[in-house]
DNA sequence: AACAAAAAAGATATAAAGTATCATTCTGTT
DNA sequence: AACAGAATGATACTTTATATCTTTTTTGTT
């Protein structure tokens, strides 16, 4: 079976586990989306998918859908951009990490989904902290050169 | 002197310095923006400087006004929330921190602008690097809770 | 002072991203 | 079948941002 369709069968999974489910316009979605290979904004995602046959699809249902979709964690937004991408964890673990942080390199616009260790985290918390802040979890985005682009 | 009155002194010496001047329209811009003492948006910053007498400026103008005081690192703009926000260090010296990070309140939106240590960039560079990536430089954006609202 | 070139600002239109709201359809349960 | 709740469709609109062309202001040069 191809990645993809793996990929679909355990995002249907982890859809159920959460008590919803991946709906045809949500899996059309999704495949769009992880086909893409890249970063893709919500109106282009949703100009691929109008061109699939199915019925057209108005913009306000691909928010929902990708809205839907983050909260799985079968996608993420990158708000430096404003785009979408795939979850490049689907296949290999049913929960998704805690916090998630992206490589973006800017010339070929390629994402790297990565872990930060611990250590850095505390760095970081230890940073806030000093300011009186409290880090909330969330997701960061580094923009930078990827190896092939170097 | 007024604090703010201080500020603007030392912008428009910053705007000299760079073969550039601080016009009045970027004048008023920038003491908006100081004034609002918290993230405000383009739109919003316009709405304020088209009540106070002058010539009421077009969206354009506000854009490009703020262009120019980004790139003269006398305001920052947040990418997360797309609102702009003053420098805090522009009274403090004449040239800016290469790079620049900001802890931001979900709470009540005040914004803390921090230099970050040697060896947590070094930190950050080194994850990238086992991935193959070169960190550019550029600010990053923290969210969290503030001492006052934790 | 007069002029040309460059910089800044104004005017207008439009693109792109995202949301509010209400109606309709689909799905599982009784 | 009938109902409730989830999902989707339709429509309109808001917010953010940019393209492009024109006019005004500033500055350096004769």
């Amino acid at each position: 079976m191809s990645n993809i369709e793996t990929a679909i069968l355990k995002a249907e999974q982890r859809c159920r586990d959460h008590g919803s489910r991946l709906t045809p316009r949500r899996r059309q979605v999704l495949r769009a989306l992880i086909e893409a290979g890249e970063p893709i904004s919500a109106y282009g995602l949703l100009e691929v998918c109008n061109t699939q046959g199915l019925d057209a699809m108005p913009a306000m249902s691909m928010y929902r859908i990708l809205d839907y979709l983050v909260e799985q964690q079968l996608a993420h937004r990158l708000e430096s951009s404003k785009k979408y991408v795939a979850c490049s964890h689907i296949n290999c673990c049913t929960e998704h990490f805690q916090r998630t942080h992206f490589l973006i390199c800017s010339e070929c616009s390629q994402v790297r989904e990565v872990e930060v260790s611990e250590a850095l985290i505390a760095s970081l918390s230890g940073l806030a902290g000093a300011e009186g802040f409290h880090l909330s979890s969330r997701q960061l985005e580094f923009p930078g050169v990827c190896k092939e682009c170097h």
